[in-house]
DNA sequence: ATCGATCATGCACCTATTGTGCAGGGTAAT
DNA sequence: ATTACCCTGCACAATAGGTGCATGATCGAT
């Protein structure tokens, strides 16, 4: 309901250039040049200039960015209420998230919301945490369900997001079946400190919650080897390549000489998964259900994962 | 930056037909007809329904109209700062008034603006005070100069609109030259109750002026004659039909036969002028200038006035 | 310095949204 | 019953808004 033109200058606003404003948006680079220059036309105000080979916001321009935060939060705090008191149906979904675990918990929502809105369009787009917030603002999805990092997580009081925690997903470690501690149901980070270790590579989502883990209890691992994907980590392990941190939500799903073991001491390193949504939407019936069931299947996951694995 | 279906939706509201709301948008009813259509497609909201031979706000309708207000304001609001926090110049701006009062004041105001914002692009439409409020809600206008009446006017509070009072504007009566009163600078009204007066129709917007005058002193005047004009009623009371009352503001400009006398006593009957905006907007330099200037000429020619006739 | 890479923008072209005018159908008033 | 009114669907037209490619401008690397 708000001009298209003022959400392509808000996702130009995060990006910084056209050309990756144009490839959140699904525009072509073209047309968000175009938009931008119809838009500073209609409203009689400067909001690019030029620089270097590039474009930047004016003075003019961040202050209308800012100042339209509320703006949307408003819009979507009066359609959210107007589709509660109408109990109306919307017409498309857009969900978002990162990572096995989001897919998990995603897919299964999709799934359900397939089922009890027959009419609803339900998208689902697979993106970085980072990303989801991208498009989250740029209105292609309405929910991300995403990993908090503290690098790319945005304070509660960040005017564009409101966010809810669905779960602390604790890390497990494992370790290959022949390994000295593979008959134990629980080991210390202190215990496995001198293992060699399979992570992330450095500066990618998990690599900071790697780390972290292991500063708190005052040790400096050694990693051996790097991996992207959850299946990769475990099939090192399961080669005796090393140990690695596994979340409780990503299945181990029977693979061959890998032990899971549940991770006790001082150090309990979890990752904390929440939902994102545009603030002023949170309060809409769709997402409100969305988050009941998303809340429901995690728990259901994290409980059936405990009596499975361990 | 709203979407225009949205506006199209709140001038529906106020007019309550397709038609109406047509012909203040200045689109075709066919056109008003898809805009709502489509609008209601994009919510996933149903907000009209079937009412007769007409189409009326179902209440989701009606929530979603009495919602958007606070949005409008807040972006008339965002618009307003962002215009003088980047010394910003618009290109287009509309200018409602009603009455050779209204005309008076918003002729010298378009030609000053016109001089000293050369790119701006002022259009004047001449609209009387209840089509003024419409075509500000219908963004054809940015301003509107209006009498104050207590039917047609919007308390402080109303949430669409931001009011200033420009003036108060004193009604001299206007009576023959070969009137036994002719000589006198003043008169009360309870002198000249018993003249055949000359009015506006019944239900015009000057008439409940006119009777509010008489109530407010305890007599009831008998009228004779109704004149639409302020020139008409000049040249009725000229000819000799009876008297009149004529706001200060408007010009005798040297009528035969016609003398202007100031009202004293009890009851001196003012009109209001009052510069309508939409709420938000009065922040905006262009707004501020113009009330400015607005401030200025009616002051001006009210002193004039006051020396050149008396 | 030269070359290549990166970005934004203008242009030609195309699509599809969105407008108009008119005909039709349903409903209230005469 | 007839008339008048109001909304809507349809054929058609205008135009806003999209893409893709070529161009120009700037920065970094060779």
């Amino acid at each position: 309901m708000i001009d298209a033109r003022l959400i392509t200058l808000r996702v130009f606003a995060r990006c910084g250039t056209i050309g990756a404003t144009a490839e959140l948006t699904g525009y072509s680079p073209s047309a968000v040049s175009a938009q931008l220059r119809e838009l500073q036309r209609v409203l009689g105000m400067q909001l690019l200039a030029k620089d270097g080979r590039g474009v930047r916001l004016t003075a003019t321009g961040r202050f209308l960015v800012a100042g339209s935060d509320p703006l949307i939060a408003q819009w979507e705090s009066l359609r959210a209420a107007a589709m509660e008191a109408g109990d109306q149906v919307q017409a498309h979904f857009g969900l978002g998230g990162f990572s096995s675990a989001a897919a998990h918990l995603l897919a299964p929502l999709a799934a359900t919301l397939r089922s009890t809105h027959p009419l609803l369009e339900v998208q689902v787009l697979e993106a970085e945490p980072a990303r989801c917030f991208d498009l989250l603002i740029a209105e292609r999805i309405d929910l991300a369900v995403i990993v908090a990092m503290q690098s790319d997580t945005y304070g509660e009081d960040d005017p564009r997001f409101e966010q809810r925690v669905l779960l602390d997903d604790p890390l497990d470690v494992i370790i290959p079946g022949d390994h000295p501690l593979a008959s134990r149901q629980t080991a210390t980070l202190e215990e496995l400190a001198s293992e060699p270790w399979i992570t992330e590579a450095a500066g990618s989502a998990y690599h900071s919650l790697f780390t972290a883990a292991f500063t708190a209890v005052g040790v400096t691992p050694r990693i051996a080897h790097e991996a992207v994907e959850w299946e990769t980590h475990i099939a090192f392990v399961g080669a005796g390549l090393g140990v690695g941190l596994l979340p409780r939500l990503a299945p181990l799903h029977g693979a061959e000489n890998v032990v899971r073991l549940r991770i006790t001491g001082r150090a309990k390193p979890t990752r904390r998964i929440v939902a994102a949504v545009r603030r002023g939407s949170i309060a809409s019936p769709l997402i409100q259900e969305s988050l009941r069931i998303l809340q429901v299947n995690a728990n259901r996951i994290l409980t059936a994962r405990l009596e499975e694995d361990l």
